[in-house]
DNA sequence: CGTTGACATGCAACCGGTTGCAGGCTTTAG
DNA sequence: CTAAAGCCTGCAACCGGTTGCATGTCAACG
């Protein structure tokens, strides 16, 4: 039925096919309860006959309703996103969005050109891990429905992971081990879930009488971790917890290029749950949720685009220990 | 500049502040050499002052130019796409192109469904590892200019990832190592990739002398690596090049469950290094250039679209083995 | 039987830019 | 000094739909 030529099929066509006005084309495919049953079934007729497909662009043009979304993240290539980004993706094609991805490459100033390109185009957008500030984060949001991940800004409608319930099961878990010393690989000091993961460290810890101290590892990444084991180890600790699955895996080579026994001499644990199980020794780590706050996140704009509604909305999902064999040794 | 107000700034407003016609605006902005100096800075101040920016719907439904690109792939998270995707994304933002993503969850069907909700508002596709038959990638490349990647189609340009050439290394490299008899661990059957290892592995070991055993995972994962261990090891072999990183990855775990030491008694290559050294023990695999290939493929599409040529484009990318630890053991 | 109202359809303006063409003014050549 | 050639700028049509309003038709109602 639709051929090889490339013609612009208008909305004319069709009219004149169907012997019928360029209004009563477009009503039988946005308002068919406006027109006639026998109206439509013979608009719709010519329009598959000639293979017309409505124009977007057009359409958006007049209504402003564009049918598309975009999704910022700073780093495409981190494994905590593609999980994310493919959720809301999915979500977005359910209604029929089309979704536009931008990558801030971890800048502000990147960051806000993408918001600026994609924001005629579309009627929503989500940032996660925005590294804006709060007052641009606001300034974008006067303009267009706006929601974030994992970014806690008052009065914008937010998802955030908190991965505090995780972090507070792990050191409980250490504590039980009998670990009396355990550290905190930190990561980038402008990141929401690394503040709320340190404070959940400290807090527990100290209900917990176990001594802490404070790495930092500052980028989040397997070389760092790495890099981190020779300050993690003149702290006299015999656990850490890393900000990310990265800096522990790094933390693992680390130790394992000293002949440092793990879990036997040494306990580790991850954040986020980007591998699975996937390595050896697999790790233990604090699950990440990144799928449904991708999903949550997307659903939750195309509430607002609907509902029109301005509720300040902070949906929080909470994270939990995934005890695998960097801390206790199992058997299978 | 920029005020909270979310009201709809038009050329019109501009003109009447600059005291010109409505496509003298436009002029300032999309051919600049047409106006006087003087007219076309009292224009760009009036428009910074009113913080007026152009529709980009409006422009693209008069111009036919939107400046958006659409790429999809069957599975963002699958660890091999999103590099691939963060450098399209970056390639397209050195040329202000917006990009749209589409997860065609390995399915044609929902591949096809995607194309057509992009194609009215895009330039120009890219479709990588594309699970649609030749005949729609045809019929939509007839529509808009289309580059493939991973999936070769004559008379479509298409950046190809040869993995061949490292697949090649791989077996040449176990061969010095003394193995005599070698598994291929295959990958989706409908995948361009998975033909073309297995191809390499087959004829490069017939010319080594060595013996090849094909054993299916099917799902490249990492639980179909794991289970693939039973068959692999009742084909006596003494090492296995598996279709991904992901297949390797269990087969180490599955190999681990059977005390078998690696690369001691058995020793495993991957492919696609999509982990990097980030494992302990850190996999021996077959390099990836998957940032290259969408580097490339969205210069090339950004290319077709200006020069309108239509030459039959087939760029390909050679692979290398990374050596690393599950063939050989390394002092550092 | 005339009026009212519901329903179906067409007309034309509009969304916000772009662009071919024409007209006015200035410059250059004859 | 006049005509040809540029250079700027404005007018108005156009891109392809959407939508408020007017019109016409027909059935139901008083």
């Amino acid at each position: 039925m639709v051929s090889g030529q490339k013609q612009k099929l208008t909305i004319k066509q069709v009219a004149q096919a169907a012997g019928v006005a360029r209004s009563s084309v477009s009503r039988a495919f946005t308002r068919p309860e406006m027109l006639s049953p026998e109206t439509v079934r013979r608009v719709r007729d010519a329009a598959e006959k000639l293979g017309y497909v409505p124009n977007q662009t057009a359409r958006a043009l007049s209504t402003g309703r564009h049918g598309n979304v975009a999704l910022i993240v700073p780093d495409i290539a981190n494994p905590f996103f593609p999980p994310l980004i493919r959720a809301a993706q999915m979500e977005a094609d359910r209604s029929d969005f089309c979704v536009f991805l931008g990558n801030s490459d971890e800048d502000p100033k990147q960051e806000d050109k993408l918001v600026g390109r994609f924001t005629g185009q579309v009627e929503g957008l989500i940032l996660a891990s925005s590294r804006l500030s709060d007052e641009r984060i606001r300034a974008h949001a006067a303009q267009r429905p706006l929601v974030l991940i994992n970014r806690d800004v008052e009065g914008i409608p937010r998802v955030l992971i908190d991965s505090g319930s995780g972090v507070r099961e792990a050191v409980a878990h250490l504590a039980e081990l009998g670990h009396q010393h355990i550290v905190y690989v930190a990561g980038p000091v402008t990141s929401w879930s690394n503040k709320q993961r340190r404070l959940a460290v400290r807090k527990s810890a100290e209900r917990l009488g176990l001594k802490v101290d404070i790495v930092a590892a500052i980028v989040p990444s397997y070389d760092a971790g790495r890099e981190a084991v020779a300050a993690i180890l003149t702290t006299g600790a015999t656990a850490a917890i890393a900000f990310d699955d990265l800096t522990a895996q790094g933390i693992l080579a680390g130790l394992a290029d000293r002949k440092i026994r793990v879990p036997g001499q040494f306990g580790v644990v991850g954040c986020d749950d980007v591998l699975g199980a996937a390595t050896y020794p697999s790790l233990t780590t604090v699950s990440n949720r990144s799928v449904e706050a991708g999903k949550a996140a997307l659903s939750l704009l195309l509430e607002l685009l609907q509902s029109q509604s301005l509720r300040d909305i902070r949906y929080v999902l909470d994270t939990h220990l995934v005890v695998r064999n960097t801390t206790i040794d199992h058997k299978e």
